[in-house]
DNA sequence: ATTTCAGTTCATTTTGAATTGAACTTTCGA
DNA sequence: TCGAAAGTTCAATTCAAAATGAACTGAAAT
């Protein structure tokens, strides 16, 4: 194998491990990540066969994959010429899918303990009167942290935005 | 059960709940946001033992989970007085703990992908004159996000400070 | 209309992380 | 110094999430 080609095969399996550690830290299966760098590291387009090939995964997860990355809008599907078959390109700004891996994990949990932090508030009056105290001031802490949160998310959104 | 203790129940429950969720957003074990979160709603100190018989967890977990919030400095340990036993208390800001998990999960991935990168950099010479184009645009790309990673980092150590 | 190829679905299997629990070590009181 | 209780360790187990792959659907060429 040249010298040339050697390198490309190093550069193609680094981007791959860079997103699937992307996607596994932001939760979401490796796999995701890992056809995400592989398209990336494409220069051209790649069928799903290319990516079942090059990853050596299933057709199965391939499929789930390429679609959930559609669907964040981190790769593109075209028609290919004349053929019955698709083939994929990622977008190559972060944004798409950094900001729908955050929407897929942060906002949920968000929107969770909003709903949880609101049926507390609820508890209190129930409780005895020493117990308000303690859980009013506890429950405080949490809102506080969970407003903090619910600002940096924009703020986060922004500054990785390219 | 009179209407207290079980809103008092209730209110343990849901903090556990809350914690637990907060611990895996970040990639931790539910266990040590679990234990967090009746630490938290506790309004006395519990031991290790409290902790295993409240959450129905093993000795082993609870061992291990105390100690590392005790490291996260996310909770406070001290004997008993007369006692050879400990005792646990959580302590109410909760920037330790969300600091400690940041520091655990983001940290290491960043100075990972900071390595990688510079890898990559000193592949570029040896790459064939048209795919290196091609290649220092994506690396480009990616190290545009890795930075504003690294900026927005401390950004929200500071804005989570309670 | 039929065949064939591309892509999807989802029940089963695999994998890896979290948890367990039993053996071990440490600590303190008697 | 010994015994007992507290706490730790880590190999084995459990469990949930991810990946698989075989059966299926749809679409295009003949």
């Amino acid at each position: 194998m040249s010298e040339q080609l050697e390198a490309q095969t190093t550069l193609e399996r680094e981007f791959v491990a860079i997103f699937s550690d992307l996607a596994d830290l932001f939760g979401n299966p490796p796999s995701l990540g890992a056809i995400y760098g592989l398209l990336f590291a494409a220069e051209q387009p790649l069928s799903m066969e290319d990516v079942v090939q090059r990853l050596g995964i299933s057709k199965g997860s391939a499929s789930q994959g390429l679609r959930q990355l559609e669907e964040l809008d981190a790769i593109t599907r075209c028609r290919e010429n004349n053929g019955r078959s698709h083939v994929y390109t990622a977008r190559l700004e972060l944004k798409p899918l950094l900001s729908g891996f955050l929407r897929n994990r942060l906002v949920p949990r968000l929107t969770g303990s909003a709903n949880r932090l609101r049926d507390l508030n609820d508890l209190l009056p129930r409780l005895s009167e020493s117990g308000r105290a303690s859980a009013e001031l506890r429950l405080e802490r949490i809102t506080k942290w969970h407003d903090r949160a619910s600002t940096l998310l924009p703020l986060a959104q922004e500054i990785l935005e390219v």
